[in-house]
DNA sequence: CATGTTAGTCAACAGTCGTTTACTGATTTT
DNA sequence: AAAATCAGTAAACGACTGTTGACTAACATG
């Protein structure tokens, strides 16, 4: 009931959103959301910090608030959308540069866990939120990590040896897939920034474990094969 | 007469911790851990437990709990070594029973995925806590984790065929297979105890990834070997 | 320029919070 | 039987919480 604006504002017809008024909405808003990032960054959770601590980082009082968001929850929400737009921008430039030759898998794994260490706000707290949140911040998140394992498999079905793979079978290995990057996320979110040597290992580690995974994949019979057990 | 029913409870001697005060406190602390374990079940997470609360549904005054932990981090650590407590025991009779000669790898998921459901509170508060709470307590988990992941590498050390696996390779091997159980495991927490279909779709989905990986891992070379990418 | 719009302020509200202090009364020890 | 222990209570504290309504002043519109 609070968007019922009578008025229409006729803003210029070329540039719908350009007042100094709206920038200025604009940076508060960011301001609120970067405030939450950075109380994240330590020990608390999402659901522990108190709307009051998020403006007086952000630099607005309580009240200003709700200008903005209707309340913690939403603004929970549009860090999800922030943290998935950026990653879906990645992977869409990833696929426009086109996939190398060779060295795929490493490639892929470095790509997406340079990302990550690029925006490790970001990732911090989906990781946080992931099992921890409010309902409707851990299902938003789920949603858009099962949009991902459907772009990885699609990628997948592109490689001739993955052919025979159903459905299924194809979204499993991609799920399987997007579960090893988001282990090694999970390391490198608490591995010190400066310890070059660990990020490394956990470069190396998850690439490991991709390539063992492909190897599995190059004999897939859709797990009818037997194994030495 | 007074000499028939004297009594001697000089703790110590025989019978260290078995008075009735002794028994109530340690009924009490129990009502406590789990009054927690029930605020967790919905939508809550650990770290937005009020001390308050938890006295509230347990049954006692706050001023009462400091009778049994020094504030809410000591209890969620108790928590934390309950939970782990049960899963050691767990597999510790598991390796006793002995391990079936086939269906190998369906037998374990099916024991500890059943394990997971007895004690749904017990893997929902650590599943929430893993990336979510203070460092205490996610050090402590992962201490744990870290442990259980040794355990399963002196398991599959036994394997004929895994015999020229490197130590390295042993525990990343077993790494991923704890990945599987315990990505499993966050979707059982997630699916209705009700839905019979939903939980068989979740059992066969681990066995299947982790067929797939046994098979990797048949031809597992230290990943030197090419795949087809 | 006059008028409306609105991002942000200010002050107050009714609650909840963790923690402390002094206490009570049943159990244990001597 | 007296004395000591101690799990749990009662009340109070200062601090912090989310949300509100009335406000101000910079901006936008006509």
């Amino acid at each position: 009931m609070t968007t019922a604006g009578r008025r229409r504002r006729t803003r210029g017809a070329d540039d719908p959103n350009s007042g100094q008024r709206d920038d200025r909405k604009r940076r508060t808003r960011r301001a609120l959301l970067d405030a939450a990032l950075e109380l994240l960054e330590g020990e608390r959770s999402f659901s522990s910090l108190s709307l009051r601590e998020v403006t007086r980082v952000g630099g607005i009082t309580p009240a200003g608030f709700y200008r903005h968001f209707a309340g913690m929850e939403e603004l929970g929400h549009a860090l999800i959308e922030d943290s998935f737009e950026s990653l879906h921008q990645m992977m869409r430039d990833a696929r426009k540069a086109g996939l190398p030759p060779a060295h795929m898998i490493r490639a892929s794994v470095t790509t997406f866990l340079d990302h990550v260490q690029a925006h490790r706000s970001h990732f911090r707290f989906i990781a946080k939120e992931r099992y921890s949140g409010s309902s409707v911040l851990r299902i938003a998140i789920r949603k858009e990590i099962r949009l991902w394992v459907g772009e990885v498999a699609v990628d997948l079905s592109r490689f001739p040896f993955l052919q025979r793979f159903n459905s299924d079978d194809l979204q499993m290995l991609a799920g399987m897939m997007v579960n090893i990057v988001v282990a090694a996320t999970e390391l490198l979110l608490d591995a010190e920034q400066t310890d070059a040597d660990a990020i490394q290992r956990i470069y190396k580690n998850a690439e490991k474990q991709m390539r063992l995974l492909m190897l599995g994949a190059s004999l897939w019979d859709g797990g009818r094969s037997s194994v030495p057990e």
